[in-house]
DNA sequence: GCATCGGATTTTTTT
DNA sequence: AATCCGATGC
């Protein structure tokens, strides 16, 4: 097991081989920090002789957990047996199930996703009486969930305005529903345990003492709670062993706060910090380009990262006519890359900023007939019919999920309506029971309760008898046998199957979805639904197929492939449109932009389009991303091949030099020189009034004017058309 | 209770 | 462009 050291540089050698106690190894990109810390493990079992069950080691995602999985097993065989190994949630999982008693929600609580909450929050919003224009139930749901990354509950939940006090209102009842529900939120079980653990000393000694070496990657990413989380279990022993690059940290918005390191430091007096800065993934070509970008980032500590693989292929720069164009053109240069060159499929990448991106080369895809692989997005399990399979799933499991009731109670359509179910709500609410179980009620025949229920009892006691035979089922039979009776006895077959293609197509969905039910003969219904919650689009990538790879940026973190594509570096894409006037913002749309750039080991391709269709539906001419301006010129080849080389309006210098020389509508008229309104003017409008302008700029030769209207707020308007009066 | 039509609306990234 | 929501009519 010594021998272990041999594959190891010498600062990977001092990472593995680190003594117990807090470190914190930096890790650049490409620094073999998977290995480090597989091989960590396997030092700790092998050569520290710690039993695998005294340790605990967290992913960021269930698919790094997954391979991680594989190379521990493959490094010591049955001594990784018993070891804990995950994300996040699903280790929160494990505990918070384990220590359900403490908890307001029993055993078989369900995770309630994005939809779920958002169905949830918009009921409770309008039974508030509150304008859903003004809280976007999307909205209030963001600021609650930063509110539990943060630690923060309703008590302390921090409220200076009107709207902050409706926000905790809010939250408060959200938190009740959720209960009433036996239900948590992804935010709730990360809460959940760090209260556990900070407020029952019996717990913290359990678990701090079954972990005893505690490992963590993606560190950078980790949000207050989580860091609670692990700063309790640690408490005692302090073996707590973090990998981390605060340039990769790319999920600020979702609480990801990169102060943990300080955090770390502070708490932890004595932990050590090794840096990994050879880079054995990319040619020093694409490494001098990712440093460069990353380089512009304020307050970080500079990396001197340097690789063996001298030269290297120059990153090109493809400008495409239009998004449409820019798709053929990824897709097209990958064609010949495979037949040509014979490259393998699967050495190839496209990656972008959102998964919008992703429709055009999908067409371009089957319109060439090439297989590819795309990661989230049209996720399977989003599907209408999928999560409506689920949610039956959910009910029988946890028949207090009113959501999952609600889904799948008149579906097919049994004439149970809005009525019904208010009058089935009411009693329940009466009754102080949960809906699913004031219909299991039902169903065993109770007259005060028919009375209760009036004409309704009929159609409600019928689903609940249903329910209840199900629950039966569940509880004699394997996931997939209470499947098929579902389907059977709900008549679904015949519903999904409308005689139409997509029915067709829905159908083989649900298959699918039974298909991997089967999976869970063994492992049940609990932790069939526990997967369904916790894994994510991203790890259904089935890795068997040799095809090229689509994914957004930030699901490319942790990966590398041979060749790179980055597609849609223009403005208010990549940096996103929505980061635009925040400083930290920008920074971390930059760090995004060093992930995909860094995920390439031999080329690397960046692609835009002059024009682009705006989600709206019109095409607009695009800016050039500024991210370009940092790249180095003597690393990068253009290509503008087969476009004129001359600009519709006469000039021959472009204005920017990604600018390509060509210009998409002759007819479109010369920019103005300069803008007419500028921040600070007074204006008046025909029907909002006096307004002082915020900001003014140039969009390809519309003027934009920002104006603050008393009374109307801020309105953005062209200003060739709003016939704005300067004052 | 359900289907259909028309109008309004559209926040990027994910466990 | 596409989807969602609400109102309307059956």
């Amino acid at each position: 097991m010594e021998d272990l050291l041999d594959f190891l540089n010498s600062q990977q050698q001092q990472a593995v081989a680190a003594p117990a106690g807090p470190t914190l190894v930096l890790a650049g990109p490409g620094s073999g920090k998977t290995r480090v810390l597989t091989y960590r493990i396997a030092y700790l079992v092998g050569v520290m002789n710690i039993p695998a069950y005294h340790i605990l080691a967290v992913t960021f995602t269930n698919k790094a957990a997954r391979q991680m999985g594989e190379r521990v097993t493959k490094l010591l065989g049955d001594q990784a047996e018993g070891i804990w190994l995950g994300t996040f949630h699903a280790i929160c999982g494990r505990i918070l199930r384990r220590e359900a008693d403490l908890l307001p929600v029993d055993r078989n609580f369900v995770i309630f996703d994005a939809d779920d909450q958002e169905t949830l929050m918009k009921n409770i919003i309008r039974e508030n009486n509150l304008d859903e224009k003004l809280f976007r139930p999307g909205s209030v749901l963001d600021a609650i969930s930063r509110a539990k990354n943060e630690l923060l509950t309703p008590d302390n939940f921090p409220v200076n305005n009107f709207r902050d006090d409706q926000v905790r209102r809010l939250y408060i009842q959200y938190q009740q529903r959720l209960v009433r529900n036996n239900a948590m939120d992804f935010d709730d079980m990360l809460l959940y345990t760090s209260q556990l653990l900070e407020d029952f000393p019996v717990v913290r000694e359990t678990y701090g003492h079954k972990f005893e070496h505690i490992l963590v990657d993606e560190f950078q990413d980790t949000n207050l709670a989580q860091y609670a989380i692990l700063r309790n279990l640690a408490r005692q022993h302090h073996n707590l062993y973090l990998v981390g690059d605060e340039d990769q940290s790319i999920y600020r918005w979702r609480g990801a706060d990169y102060r943990n390191i300080q955090r770390f430091q502070t708490d932890f007096k004595d932990s050590c910090t090794i840096l990994l800065e050879q880079n054995y993934r990319s040619t020093q070509t694409i490494l001098d380009t990712a440093v460069a970008i990353i380089d512009r980032n304020p307050n970080r500590t500079r990396k001197s990262l340097f690789t063996e693989r001298k030269g290297g292929d120059k990153v090109t720069l493809v400008v495409a006519a239009d998004d449409r164009d820019e798709a053929d053109r990824v897709v097209a240069s990958i064609r010949e890359g495979i037949t040509r060159g014979k490259q393998n499929p699967s050495s190839y990448a496209i990656m972008y900023r959102t998964n919008a991106q992703s429709r055009l080369l999908e067409e371009a895809f089957r319109r060439e007939g090439i297989n590819y692989r795309l990661v989230g997005a049209q996720r399977f399990y989003g599907r209408r019919e999928v999560k409506d399979a689920i949610a039956f799933l959910r009910l029988v499991y946890n028949p207090k999920d009113e959501i999952s009731l609600r889904r799948v109670i008149n579906v097919p359509p049994r004439g149970i309506g809005d009525k019904t179910l208010e009058k089935l709500a009411q009693v329940a609410t009466q009754l102080d029971r949960s809906m699913g179980e004031t219909l299991l009620e039902l169903a065993s025949g109770s007259p005060e309760l028919e009375a209760l229920m009036g004409r309704e009892t009929p159609r409600l006691a019928q689903f609940g008898r249903l329910l209840r035979d199900w629950r039966e089922q569940a509880s004699k039979n394997t996931p997939a046998i209470l499947f098929d009776r579902v389907v059977e006895d709900t008549g679904y077959t015949a519903y999904i199957q409308d005689h139409s293609e997509e029915g067709m197509d829905r159908w083989e969905n649900v298959l699918e979805l039974r298909a991997v039910l089967v999976e869970y003969d063994e492992q049940g219904l609990a932790a069939f639904l526990e997967a369904m919650a916790l894994v994510a689009d991203q790890d259904t990538l089935p890795d068997q197929l040799d095809a090229p790879t689509m994914l957004t940026l930030h699901a490319a973190k942790g990966l590398e492939f041979d060749q790179v594509f980055i597609t849609g570096l223009d403005e208010f894409l990549l940096p996103h449109s929505r980061s635009r006037d925040d400083e930290e913002a920008l920074a971390e749309e930059r760090r995004l932009f060093y992930v995909g750039v860094t995920r390439a080991r031999k080329k690397l391709t960046l692609t835009r389009a002059l024009r682009r269709r705006s989600p709206y539906g019109s095409f607009e001419a695009t800016i050039p991303s500024r991210f370009l301006d940092d790249l180095p010129t003597e690393l990068l080849q253009g290509s503008a091949r087969g476009l004129p080389s001359r600009f519709s309006d006469g000039r021959k210098e472009p204005y920017s030099r990604w600018e390509s020389p060509y210009f998409t509508s002759a007819a479109r008229p010369a920019e103005p020189a300069k803008t007419r309104f500028k921040a600070g003017m007074q204006v008046r409008h025909k029907t909002y009034g006096r307004g002082v302008v915020k900001t003014s700029r140039l969009d390809h030769g519309d003027e934009t004017v920002e104006v603050y209207f008393e009374g109307h707020g801020l309105k953005a308007l062209v200003a060739s058309l709003a016939k704005l009066e300067i004052l």
